[in-house]
DNA sequence: ATACAAGTTAAAGTTAACTTTAAGTCAAGG
DNA sequence: CCTTGACTTAAAGTTAACTTTAACTTGTAT
């Protein structure tokens, strides 16, 4: 089975543009060509889903192409590709507990709001929120 | 107590040029002056935390602003507010879900790297990552 | 045969979120 | 008095990740 760009772009939710862009940047290594059209097959799939997953967790297009690069590579660079995979793992597994951080934020604004409505007013909460400079303020991520 | 940009920029991790931008933005509403120059008091810190987590689930700027005009005025927009704060729930929970999603990639390739580098070839593991394009390859976000 | 839809490239344009630069103000120390 | 360091603004520059454009080719339908 063969797919077009376009039937491409549309299983993955991108515009064709962008998988062009993808294959300039060298994140979609083999896929073939046909008359100069790009001709997907199955096997191009298993690229599409880990740019997929590595592009969800926001790992930069120059991270993700030296990771095709290795894998292209061959069984020299297994150790290489197992330690960034780890890498990408913490990496994950740290934006996932932010994330949890954030909810929890939210689900206290949602009380907040839940109690200022029933009152009509914000006064009722206010002297609840009020936070310390040094204790509740962690930090914001540099990006 | 009170803060320069500075100290405020270190304690956010941030630099004051950043806090400037924010400020300029209207993400940092009813900031003193004296003498033209920024004086952060402790009641800042309220929506510098705000700033913090909405920052970290990726909401635009824009967005915080309007979070923060809503905010200036008043009780009047306690309703559209929780709406907002209700929004950006879900769509941390749905963040939430995508990176635990994500993780199990992660997981899988480590096992992958794992059986490969035992064997000294990928060879040995191949075959079990073929995917059907369909099924497995869900959408790349848009952005 | 011819028009049209879908593909191609290289290069320029876009957007968000900063960051840097240039030119200036101000308070404190020597 | 004068220098230094930390602040100020407006405006220009940067970066990543696309997206659009222009000019062109190719396969299919009428």
């Amino acid at each position: 089975m063969t797919y077009s760009i376009k039937e491409v772009a549309d299983m993955m939710n991108v515009e064709p543009s962008t998988l062009r862009y993808y294959d300039s940047m060298g994140l979609l290594p083999g896929v073939k060509r046909v008359n100069g059209r790009r001709v997907f097959e199955d096997k191009d799939f298993k690229w599409l889903r880990v740019l997929n997953y590595m592009k969800k967790i926001n790992m930069p297009i120059d991270k993700i192409r030296s990771y095709v690069e290795l894998a292209e590579k061959g069984d020299s660079t297994l150790q290489e590709r197992f330690d960034m995979i780890l890498e990408q793992k913490e990496i994950v597994l740290g934006q996932i507990d932010e994330l949890k951080k954030c909810l929890k934020e939210f689900e206290y604004k949602e009380w907040y709001y839940t109690e200022a409505i029933k009152a009509g007013t914000e006064k009722v909460v206010e002297n609840v929120t009020s936070c310390s400079p040094t204790l509740e303020v962690d930090t914001i991520p540099k990006n």
